[in-house]
DNA sequence: CCAGTATAGTTGCATATGCAATTATTTGTC
DNA sequence: GACAAATAATTGCATATGCAACTATACTGG
């Protein structure tokens, strides 16, 4: 007969993975967020913008599919296609079609969003020396890098 | 006279803060949204529910004002008000007076809110077994805990 | 080559969230 | 003690996003 354990001793809230995981979750929301505010003030660009054509500008062709996006980004499939709308009405990418596939769009960065995005890496850039570069040193970003690395291998 | 520069060549989007930041939020939104998906198929609950019963149960009292609750699952306070409308709606929180101060209002944990909280646990802790213990040692967990924490002390 | 299935993208609809304005209460200053 | 400024929570409104249904195109096995 074996004895009854509480629920909440088999599966603490302070268990150390589960606080990890919520760290992870905290810490890249407030820096999110506050990056977000200074993007937005110093750029006039939503963070989403920042974060597709960041995507894009790491393809050596300046241009992703529609599906690959919506992974890059970590998005769906129906809400990168409004995002994109926006992005293209402003004018920071441009859908081409795809030669080999006629169901497949090209997103590619435009040369007004190569200048957006410099501009906006220059805020990033600032933003992390400020708030990264402060608190760690270039040892542990690079342990950190390894470490996150590894969490997000997929398999 | 100085040389010009490009601006790509000052702001790679390839410098490495850029891409630990990268990864940062990578990470965690590929790992908060694939344990979603999972808390919604064996607990019927949004993610955001279980982060504010994770952060009332973490409270020696279970609650937590409304400020704080928006501060700590770093959400507006318009958008933690609804969003503990539908908890208390579910019956999974309460409202309770604040007897110091009549502006304030104390988010407390329900019975049954705590009943659900540990079934979400459970699931969270086979998440985590699965997705971060599987992929990082014991120290190496530790460790990113400990840069984590760095990254993310306020000043 | 045709039928059936898989894949790429878009759209309608529902919902969650942020921002700014609003109300109620407290705190601080003269 | 009264008035101004600060703080706590809520609400209206706008918007971004996910899901599921849909359309168009590509692939696959007979």
């Amino acid at each position: 007969m074996e004895a009854l354990i509480p629920v909440s001793a088999l599966c603490p809230s302070s268990d150390e993975r589960v606080t990890l995981f919520s760290l992870l979750r905290d810490t890249n929301a407030r820096l999110s967020r506050s990056f977000g505010v200074r993007l937005e003030e110093n750029c006039d660009m939503p963070h989403a913008w920042f974060e597709v054509l960041l995507q894009l500008r790491r393809e050596p062709e300046g241009r992703l599919k529609m599906n690959k996006v919506a992974d890059a980004i970590v998005h769906s499939t129906g809400g990168t296609t409004r995002l994109i709308d926006r992005l293209e009405e402003a004018g920071l990418v441009e859908r081409q079609l795809c030669p080999s596939d006629r169901r497949a769009i090209h997103v590619a960065i435009t040369p007004q969003g190569n200048v957006r995005l410099d501009e906006a890496l220059r805020v990033h850039v600032d933003y992390l020396e400020e708030h990264v570069s402060s608190r760690l040193t270039c040892d542990e970003r690079g342990e950190l890098t390894a470490l996150l690395s590894k969490l997000n291998e997929s398999r």
